[in-house]
DNA sequence: TCCGTTCGTGCAACCGGTTGCATCCCGATA
DNA sequence: TATCGGGATGCAACCGGTTGCACGAACGGA
């Protein structure tokens, strides 16, 4: 049995040639003839020969591996599927690239941790996602120059890349939907009014109504934080200002799972007193009573494009915006 | 302004001592002066320098980092905010020991993906779930003498770390608290059945039952596969045999969540007619309708652990098992 | 005063790849 | 046949840390 093959230079030894042409016929130089090269790389497939990427990445001066950035954990927050399949696209579309997936969790306050990956060589860039990062992180990064990729960031950005949902068409569906259902007042919940996103919702909202020559009505828009206990409280202030609502659209499946608990509570049924559309479809929607009519996402192609962008950004300087479509799913809700 | 500070290089000409000198010291090795370590860290700091990562791995020969591996992503299957919990306390747990995290996603089919990882050294361990790996992968590491740590793994298991959650105490709690509400004939529907987790929470559940007096049904007990879709199917089957039944233990909240939609479906009121106490709580739960009675596990803390015994089994070989407590939440299902 | 410790530091090799440049061999051209 | 060009390969330096060993100084004891 001959000793084991642990490094180019045993490989070469094989072969009878030199770690460089070893180091060059693994990478695909074409530098070697095709008949060493072929030989070369079939030593190493039969030896099951792996590179030592720490040594890889020391002499090319550069890690292979991105950062997927959340923050630190917090209960009911980020416990979004979502996050998981737009994590899962990341992993295959890196895997694609031959990039490692490294996931930090960082103190929202934190501004630093990019410098602190970027400069120990850990990462050669960052993907994030807006709902779960601080516009100081963004501001933090684009100074340091670091490549990254966000999601849910504004499609024109400078500097960054950026994948999105088509959030004005996802209002858009949203809300054409309970017009055709036969709504009559229809209300708008929104997440952080800030946001972009929430902006397109809006906007599709806005133009849903148009097009259908309804009214826009200004008490009919209300703001949550994402959270389940402020949607409640939104929708039984807004219940009470507006009694005879008869739709909602809410900007996250979260929210309007809360929603339509509350909405139950006041006595409302849903969907014959008030129909409800969420957005995201996470796992739950599909289990709720009465199950959620949402707008659907496609998270892992989120992720591969989140990726495929992040690497291109890394190996060209390129940077690109991408947005997904939004697709409506009817369940019972609305 | 003095050149930009990149390697312990820099930092000897500025302490005007060896490289040698400044790696000792920043890693605090007592070999290295009280005096003259702390003016190198002083120095250090004052130009935030950080160790090249991939110099330091090559030359340790290990990469200080740990694979965190599961299935490539089925929708609705893995989608479980539980994970994310996890992930979130390996990930601190990581941190705090100076590990990093990657986050593999592998194809049940393939064994040799933890020797690509090992062998290349991008990766000193692994941490899988037993929801999302399979036997093979288990063995394959095995045999590969690699570090690793299990979640849901048997407790007194042989090479390898285990944190579990106590299922017996869970099992036993969800049938207690059947029985406590008066249920009478009460299901147990579990998730599959060679899995240790399910056979503990079997025994709980038997446990409870004997502790009350009652009789052991067979005809009561049912496996499924954790997809809602064979837990709905399950149970109408079993409400078909057991009309009468009116209390059911289901392994998982988002089976549970189908259970509670299938019952409905054939017009029993949930929890009037059946009671349903769920396992995990998951986020979904406590929006669900009607909101789910469960067990919950803290996911951040099963985390930490598994990467602290995963850190320990890399540094010192010893492996260990965990049990963390099972508690019952209830909500309006039970 | 001389020698053996002990403590603190530096030298240089090494980890396992990558890569600029020199070298060599070959056929083609003059 | 001598020369030239270019394709294929090897040499050796380098990436930025870590570490075994040698070395020098200060100290205590005999």
């Amino acid at each position: 049995m001959a000793d084991a093959v642990h490094t180019i230079a045993d490989i070469a030894r094989l072969a009878g040639v030199s770690k460089s042409t070893v180091s060059r016929a693994l990478n695909g130089s074409p530098l070697i003839g095709a008949e060493t090269r072929e030989r070369i790389q079939a030593i190493a497939a039969e030896h099951r020969f792996q590179l030592n990427a720490p040594a890889r990445n020391l002499s090319r001066k550069q890690s292979n591996a991105v950062a997927f950035v959340t923050y630190a954990y917090k209960k009911g927050l980020v416990a979004d599927g979502f996050l998981l399949e737009v994590m899962s696209g990341v992993s295959s579309g890196l895997a694609d690239e031959g990039y490692d997936l490294l996931v930090v969790h960082v103190d929202p306050e934190d501004t630093d941790w990019a410098r602190l990956y970027l400069e120990s060589g850990r990462a050669d860039g960052f993907i994030l996602m807006q709902a779960t990062c601080t516009e100081r992180h963004i501001q933090a990064l684009r100074a340091l120059g670091a490549p990254f990729s966000l999601w849910g960031g504004p499609p024109g950005a400078h500097g960054y890349c950026s994948v999105t949902g088509d959030s004005f068409t996802g209002g858009r569906l949203a809300t054409e939907h309970l017009l055709a259902r036969g709504c009559e007042r229809i209300a708008f919940l929104g997440g952080f009014e800030v946001e972009r996103e929430v902006g397109e919702r809006y906007a599709g909202y806005q133009a849903a109504l148009a097009a259908a020559g309804r009214p826009l009505e200004a008490g009919l828009v209300v703001y949550g934080d994402y959270s389940p206990a402020l949607a409640a409280t939104r929708i039984r202030e807004l219940l009470e200002r507006e009694p005879d609502l008869d739709g909602v659209f809410v900007n996250s499946d979260v929210m309007a799972l809360a929603v339509m608990d509350a909405l139950r509570g006041e006595g409302r049924r849903v969907p014959d007193d008030v129909a409800v559309v969420g957005y995201d479809d996470v796992a739950a929607a599909q289990y709720s009573n009465p199950p959620l009519t949402t707008i659907s996402q496609n998270g892992p192609l989120a992720g591969r494009l989140l990726a495929q962008s992040l690497v291109q950004t890394i190996r060209t300087g390129v940077v690109s915006s991408h947005a997904i479509p939004a697709e409506l799913v009817v369940r019972s809700s609305a």
